[in-house]
Formats: structure tokens, C-alpha cells, sequence
DNA sequence: CAGTTTAGTTCATATATAAAGACCAAATGT
DNA sequence: ACATTTGGTCTTTATATATGAACTAAACTG
């Protein structure tokens, strides 16, 4: 249903295949791994080394691609970054929670992770940048929901696909509306199953100069569980540390602020 | 008459574009930049938003790609990495001659750059990362070329295509091998507007562990072309101090080594 | 060094896709 | 509150493109 660009994601597919093996690969390799044929795997290849992404480390050893990559990842990064103010913040949640925590920014009718510290829990949550939970039915997802305009909220929701991904995924517009008027009223918000399995998770709207961002703390419900009121007053107090006492009263007053 | 993947391309090209601009782009805007048709860009986004690779920073003002990149791009950097040790090396080139200079390394018939410090002067050769020049008729290219084997150098010469770029270009096989010859025997690789017009530099061959490299010192021919037996003194001196006196002998025997 | 296997390249064509245009929604201005 | 403009989405189809197959070149192997 969506449309899909083929050769733009077979371009991201290879991108994310050398992230992983962080090794030069031949065109046969290449098109062995991703099933391609040869002739389309030598157009990609050819098109990427001829735009200067892709080289040869060593003679007849396959390709790699080149530091251009990084390079303009970084003035992307460095134009329009995530204040280091967040990434402190994250870093003492990460440190206080002890489980993972993430940053999110919407996209279309998904929240996008941003950044994402992993619990040093070997049972843990386990995320990367850019991984998509569906906005309505996240605890993530609602904290940004809630940061918009009422008719665009409106708007969004009336388009969502309501599917049911566990025992409490909320499956009308109204509910998630509601939801989110309890949540904020609570000073939180909450998931625990309603998404990910066996997922129990706290998160927090975090506008900021007019990007409109979320914070979340998760890990599995036998160890969140009982803490979620807990990690909400911790989270809360972090902002307060991070980003000015009067944080929620200037961006967020609809937040009831926990002690 | 190369084949080109156009969509592959085109997701370059917004790579790119986001990078250079540094701001948040609508659909309209790109469409409009780009000349692409709004559906094509509609569909194009809508790909790098599902693959998590694109977000809305803020509510209804653009996309802009999301810290995935950086960190895909960190990864495949960080596992094939250009040792610390060339980078120094390449400042210290840098410090010394008050030009550009650059690493390279091979693809297909052209050499590529990798890293480039560009000179402090006002009149300078500009490049960046990706930059990609014919392997045949630069003296960055010919650095690479005398790494290869015989019968490999023999094929790619023996493909290459010969075009006129400027007054010293060579323009058959024979004459490529003549210039590389007599450049092992000099001891060192040079360029006089035989692709760049108004260019003069000097490359030096530069294989690490197993990986085919050049490094290079180059700026307009009126401030280098006196410097250019000084300037390759230097650039052997400087491989010696980063990489070992005896690097040469070890690895490159044929070159001559300058006093 | 000849025979065999593997890797890379080219090309015609069936097929998947990009794009034109119509449509819809939501801001913005009057 | 209505009209206008702007931004985003959907669908159909002509067309550009991905691919199978055939080919060439290089690397092994005994």
C-alpha cells in the first residue's frame, strides 16, 4: 500500500548492509546476500561508486563505501542538531533508570526514534536510531500527540489504522484522545503492552524550541512495572535540572507536575 | 552510456541537498528544487520515512533525515577505518606546504578522494570527500596505478578511455606506463595541468596494510610549480617520520628515495 | 600452461515504476 | 464564514528500467 521506491531502498539496504559487516563486499557477494541479480547489483554499484559513495580498499577485494558518507552525515548532524542539553538529559535518565531510554520525533503517523541509550540490563529493550512505533498506540507516540495543535491531533487520529498489537491498544480515536487528557492530567504517560509485548514504559512530552520531541524510559514489565510512578517523578524532576524549573509551566501547562 | 540507477541517484542527491542546505525541507520545496514531479517526491519520501531515515522536526514545517544516517555512516567509518596515524600524517602535509592536499584511494578507473585538507589560501584547489578524477591522467591516480600488479595496471590502462583534458594529458596506454616508469624512477608523481587546468601537484604512492593509497600536495601551478622537487623531499620525509624510515623499502621498493 | 571456475559486463525486452493529473485537506486571507 | 491558495495523496498508464541470458575476462587448479 505504501509506495515504496525500490532502488532508493536497495541503496538503503546496502548503506545498512556495510554498517553491519563493516567489511568491503564484491558485486557477487553483494548479489548473492540481497538476492539481486548480478546486471542490477553492477548498476547500483555503478551508480554509487560513480557519485563517489563507493571505492576499492584494496585492489580486486570489493567494494566499501567511502568516507562521503560520513562526511555529509555529519554537516546534517551538526546543521540541525539535538541540543548536547538533551543528550545530557538522556544520559542521566539512562544512569538513573538503568534501563533504556530514548528520544523521539514524529513522522507522518509514526514516532521516529532519535537517539536511544540502551539498559545495561541483558534483558533489556533493544532499539536504534530511526526504528517507527505507530504514534497512537505508544506511550512515545502520545507524549508527541499531545504537543500538537488540537485539529492536527484530530486529523491524525482520524486517519490512523487502529490494529491491534496487544491487550491494551486503543482501537478509536476517542480512546486515544482520552488517553492522552488522563495522562496528561496524571503527568505522564504510560505503556504496558499495549505495543510491545511485555513492554512497560514512561514517557514524557519534551517540546523544544518548537521541535516537538518525547522521552521515554522502558524495559520489561516485571521490572517496570511497579516503578513506573517512580521513573515518571524522576523523569519530571531530570527536565527540571536539565532545562529550567519553570520547563513545563512555559511549554507544556497542561502537564500536571508531579511533586 | 554508464547506468545510471535514477532513483538511487536521486536519493543521493536529496542526501546531498539536506546536507548543503541544513534545514528542513517540504514536499513541495523538494519537488520544486529538484524539478521532480510531486508524486515521484511524495513516493521518494515517503520510502526514507518508512525505512526511518527521514522525520518532521517540527509539526507541518518539512522533513529532515534523522541521526540514522550519522550513525550508519559512523559505523561503516569506524570499521574500515583510515588509521589515525594517515590523518596526522595528511596535517602534517597540510602544516607544511600551505596546500590542499588528499588521500585517495581506487575505483574502477578513477581515483577517489577520501580525505581532503584544504589549503589557508584564498586561491586554492578545492575538493571534498567523493571528488573523483580519471586514474590514468592524474598523478593521484598514477600513485594508485603503480601499486598494481602488472597485468592489472595492463587491463585498466588498456580500458580507459583517452580524452584530452589538457595540454599534458597521455593519451595511450604506453605512454600512461612511460610517466609512471619514470616517476617510480624520480621518486615521486607529478601534475601539471594534465587534468585540472592551472594545477601542479605532487603524489606519492602510499600502500597500508594491503590498502592501495596516494596522498597528494596540490595548488595552482603559478605557487607550485617551482616548489615541486622540494615539496615531494618533504611529503618522503614526513611518510618516513609517520610510517618508519624503511617504509619505502619495504613496501615500495621500486620507488627512488630523495636524499 | 591448458582447462575449469569464478567474477564482471553488455544488451534486448518484459515489466515494474515514475509521473500527469485529478483529488482532498488544511491553512490563510478577506 | 467563505474563498483562495497551498500542501499533500491517490490512481492510471505510458515509459523508463530492472533483469535474464549470453558473453568476456580473469583467477584458479592440477
Amino acid at each position: 500500500m505504501p509506495i515504496i521506491v525500490k532502488q532508493a531502498a536497495n541503496l538503503l539496504d546496502l548503506f545498512e548492509f556495510f554498517a553491519t559487516t563493516g567489511r568491503p563486499a564484491s558485486l557477487a557477494e553483494l548479489s548473492e546476500h540481497f538476492g539481486w541479480p548480478k546486471s542490477s547489483t553492477f548498476n547500483l554499484i555503478t551508480t554509487l561508486v560513480e557519485r563517489g559513495f563507493l571505492y576499492e580498499p584494496r585492489p580486486r577485494q570489493g567494494f566499501y563505501p567511502t568516507p562521503r558518507w560520513l562526511n555529509l552525515a555529519q554537516e546534517i548532524a551538526h546543521a540541525e542538531p539535538l541540543p548536547d542539553s538533551l543528550q545530557d538529559f538522556l544520559r542521566d535518565l539512562a544512569r538513573l533508570s538503568k534501563e533504556t531510554v530514548w528520544l523521539a520525533g514524529s513522522a507522518g503517523q509514526h514516532a521516529v526514534f532519535l537517539s536511544v541509550i540502551e539498559s545495561p540490563h541483558a534483558i533489556r529493550y533493544t532499539a536504534q536510531p530511526g526504528k517507527r512505533v505507530p504514534m497512537h498506540a505508544t506511550a512515545t507516540g502520545q507524549a508527541l500527540l499531545c504537543q500538537m495543535p488540537d485539529q492536527r491531533r484530530a486529523v491524525l487520529l482520524r486517519n490512523a489504522t487502529y490494529e491491534r498489537f496487544g491487550s491494551g491498544t486503543p482501537m478509536t480515536a476517542g480512546e486515544v484522545e482520552a488517553i492522552i487528557q488522563q495522562s496528561l492530567k496524571r503527568g505522564w504517560f504510560m505503556s504496558a503492552s499495549a505495543y510491545s509485548q511485555d513492554l512497560g514504559g514512561v514517557s514524557v512530552p519534551l517540546p523544544l524550541n518548537g521541535r516537538m520531541l518525547s522521552a521515554t524510559v522502558a524495559g520489561p514489565l516485571f521490572r517496570m512495572g511497579s516503578l513506573m510512578e517512580e521513573t515518571a517523578v524522576q523523569m519530571q524532576a531530570a527536565v527540571k535540572r536539565h532545562f529550567g524549573k519553570d520547563y513545563f509551566n512555559r511549554h507544556l501547562p497542561a502537564l500536571h507536575q508531579l511533586p
